[in-house]
This record gives C-alpha cells, sequence and structure tokens, in this order.
DNA sequence: AGATTACGTCGTCAACTAAC
DNA sequence: GTTAGTTGACGACGTAATCT
C-alpha cells in the first residue's frame, strides 16, 4: 500500500484498535504517525489542525465505507431475491409449455 | 490439542466523480 | 482548483471448520 507525504496511518489515535495498529509500506513502527507535508506545516497550531484535519476525514470515510457495504449487501441480495423469482418464472414456463405440448401431441385432427 | 485454511469484517488508501 | 462523497483494493484480525 503506497503511503504519502500526508496519507499517513492513524494508528496514533487512542481509540483505534490494536488490531489496525499495524506497520506502514514506509518502514514506520506500528502507532506511529508520519508528519504531514513539511512545506504545508509550519508551526505547531497548523500541524494541530491537519491532524485533527485528518482524524475528521478518516472518521468520515470509515462512516462511508460501513455505508458503502451496507448497500452493496443490500443490492446483492436484491439481485438474489430477483434471481430467484425468474427461476420460479421459468419453472413455471416449463411447466406451462410441457402442458400445452402434451395438449397438442394427443390432440385428435 | 495445535496448526492450517477459508471466510467475513473492518479501517485505510487511492482513484474517481460531482458539486461548488 | 478544491472539497466531499463513493467505492474497489489491500492488509490485518477473529472465528469456525478441517487437518495432522
Amino acid at each position: 500500500m503506497a503511503v504519502t507525504g500526508d496519507e499517513t496511518e492513524s494508528a496514533a489515535t487512542g481509540d483505534m484498535p490494536a488490531y489496525h495498529m499495524r506497520s506502514t509500506s514506509s518502514g514506520l513502527p506500528q502507532g506511529m504517525v508520519m508528519a504531514p507535508s513539511p512545506r504545508a506545516i509550519h508551526s505547531p497550531e497548523q500541524q494541530a489542525e491537519a491532524t485533527l484535519k485528518r482524524e475528521v476525514r478518516l472518521m468520515k470515510n470509515r462512516q462511508a465505507a460501513r455505508e458503502c457495504r451496507r448497500k452493496k449487501k443490500e443490492y446483492v441480495k436484491c439481485l438474489e431475491n430477483r434471481v430467484a423469482v425468474l427461476e420460479n418464472q421459468n419453472k413455471t414456463l416449463i411447466e406451462e409449455l410441457r402442458a400445452l405440448k402434451d395438449i397438442y401431441c394427443h390432440k385428435p385432427e
């Protein structure tokens, strides 16, 4: 996983479950947050703001991912239902065709 | 009982899109 | 151009099933 300057793991956030504190491809140890791009951040205030911004963004994206997965599950369930309905319809039509053929074959001239 | 495998879930990143 | 939202991909973890 590529990690850019200001897109780092957020393992330093206190509420992060322990099992998600993993090391990064940049070689940072677990739980360590790399500083945002140096040319963008100068003062500690800016640093703190950037950190906060990042935490908010991660939190929003976390929720977005949950919602996205929920919607996907719902969509798949819908498709599965549709498949079941169509299979039933198909079965019924095949039966109907069979019955009609039967009638037609035994019809006296 | 411990090791391995398969599967589901989660958080994060990156790429993309739409709205501003 | 920037910003926020969406989603596929990835890696990590937990757990149940299976193997040795």
